[in-house]
DNA sequence: AGTGCAGTTGACTTT
DNA sequence: TAAAGTCAACTGCAC
């Protein structure tokens, strides 16, 4: 007997019901559908995930069916990506599988031409659409602004959700409850509870939500704020792990963003500009890794291949869990790893500490941000660690000075305090750099260092020395400038030239 | 009142 | 979205 021939939209990080360029055509083609997500054990336990962003997913899948109050449920398996499909072959005939290209890590890319190979000899048409102006196979930027515009604003992708109700099928399954595995094992019972406290959860509402509070009452004050450790993250737009997971697209965002921009106030409005340029940054920086992927291993300019930053485990276990020493870095790791978030001065910070304090190789470090951050982004996370790593050839180098910047951006210590409360009875002063405590104020204020706050991990008067001039030699060797022709070519459009350097 | 000088500020350059 | 160094211009003050 002849099985039901369906089509499938297969949900990556595109976790929304509107703006959904695959749903759309889905619909349009009229065949019943079948809406997945698969959870991928081999990406669950790679390192550049935790079991918050697949918190983030479950939320945002939750509330793809409960809020939109649709009387269907998404299929979610938990196992590898092939296997899932084979299962969904026993039942259907499948005639295309609709999803958005996904601009990813190594390890999904080549799942995806595993699939490929799969659907092929399966006789399935798989049809990907773009991902927010990002396009295939780019060899330079020549036009890419105007038509990053123009995609911007164009019409939405409209999602008819009485249509999707009437065409979407649900995988008869053994025993399953709604939200259970097609198949494969049960998810691990953490993603289905509640994000801990302070961390944000998912979802398309969640999402909204955020963009309207920010555009019409949060916004001002965004410029004067984005430094401020505390203050970022009232007055950011907060909506990157929405963007990261595609709760919003970012046309939805530009949208939203231009349609009220004019209605406000200048103050407000320059806030809202300065917000909006990032919006094409983002994708900017997805572009750059969909044309050179390699940047996930490999530096963006081979001049850098010298440096020799010899990997060191005590000095990841102390950065990682916010026991340098630097009170800033301290509270700055704590805090990410509590809420999954920091603003953008205090990921170049970190990152700038390990790769140029500590001397410390960027790919161990890029890793585990990428497992904290609960917004991580393949293209923007790999392009900003090696920027703040200084191994691009083309951006400035950047070696921040962590009690400088703990005076500038902390004054009054309340981030620190917050997050590294052994330092809750020093003097404000002392709290940026507890290592100047002598003997008998140890005593007095009850603050034994090494005991009860670990002395600095490294020196910074010696170490930002050497790897200043270091970076700075091989910036300028002429080996790095010749690739840095290259890469300005590929990755630079005209005006934004200025911009990058 | 004008001069010399130490200290400060800001613009600019180098790393 | 850096930090440090250089230099010229400026300031305040003493004489």
């Amino acid at each position: 007997m002849a099985k039901p021939l369906i089509n499938v939209v297969w949900f990556k990080r595109d976790l929304r019901l509107s703006d959904h360029a695959p749903l759309r055509k889905a619909i349009e083609d009229g065949k019943p559908i079948l809406l997945i997500y698969i959870f991928e054990p081999e990406l669950m336990s790679d390192k550049h995930y935790d079991i918050r962003h697949w918190c983030f997913v479950w939320q945002s899948l939750k509330d793809m069916q409960q809020a939109n109050k649709l009387n269907f449920s998404l299929s979610v398996a938990h196992q590898n990506a092939s296997d899932t499909f084979r299962h969904i072959l026993r039942f259907f005939d499948i005639h295309t599988v609709f999803s958005h290209q996904e601009i990813g890590i190594k390890i999904t890319y080549d799942r995806d031409l595993t699939m490929k190979k799969l659907f092929r000899s399966k006789n399935i048409v798989w049809d990907e659409s773009s991902y927010a102006g990002v396009r295939r196979g780019l060899r330079d930027r020549i036009g890419w602004a105007k038509y990053w515009h123009e995609q911007m604003y164009a019409m939405e992708e409209k999602v008819h959700l009485g249509n999707l109700r009437e065409l979407a099928i649900r995988l008869a399954l053994d025993n399953s409850a709604a939200h259970q595995a097609i198949k494969g094992k049960p998810l691990p019972r953490e993603v289905m509870e509640p994000m801990p406290e302070g961390m944000q959860s998912g979802g398309e509402l969640l999402g909204w939500e955020r963009l309207e509070s920010f555009v019409n009452h949060r916004a001002l004050g965004y410029t004067k704020n984005i430094s401020s450790p505390i203050g970022s993250r009232h007055f950011g737009g907060r909506i990157s792990a929405h963007l990261a997971w595609g709760n919003l697209s970012m046309r939805q965002v530009f949208q939203y963003y231009s349609r009220h921009v004019k209605e406000k106030e200048s103050s407000v409005q320059r806030d809202l500009n300065a917000f909006a340029s990032r919006l094409r940054w983002h994708c900017h920086f997805i572009q750059k890794f969909e044309s050179e992927d390699r940047i996930e291993f490999e530096n963006l300019n081979p001049a850098f291949d010298v440096l020799e930053q010899p990997y060191n485990d005590e000095y990841f276990e102390r950065w990682k869990n916010g026991q340098t020493g630097y009170p800033l870095i301290d509270a700055a790791m704590r805090c990410l790893n509590e809420t999954g978030f920091l603003n953008f001065r205090l990921r170049a910070i970190v990152l700038s500490f390990w790769s140029h304090l500590l001397w410390q190789p960027w790919k161990p470090a890029a890793e585990y941000l990428a497992s904290m951050f609960l917004d991580f982004e393949p293209g923007i996370h790999y392009a900003q660690v090696q920027m703040q790593a200084g191994v691009t050839g083309i951006n400035i180098i950047r070696i921040y000075n962590p009690v400088k910047q703990s005076k500038e951006i902390d004054p009054d210590a309340k981030f620190i305090l917050e997050w590294v409360q052994e330092l809750k009875n020093l003097p404000i002063n002392l709290v940026h750099e507890p290592w100047t405590l002598r003997p008998l104020e140890q005593l007095f204020y009850d603050m034994q260092l090494g005991l009860h706050y670990p002395l600095p991990v490294i020196d910074y008067k010696k170490t930002h020395t050497d790897a200043r001039d270091i970076l700075w030699g091989v910036k300028e060797s002429k080996s790095a400038q010749k690739y840095n022709r290259k890469i300005l070519k590929m990755h630079v459009e005209g005006k934004l030239k200025e911009q990058l350097e």
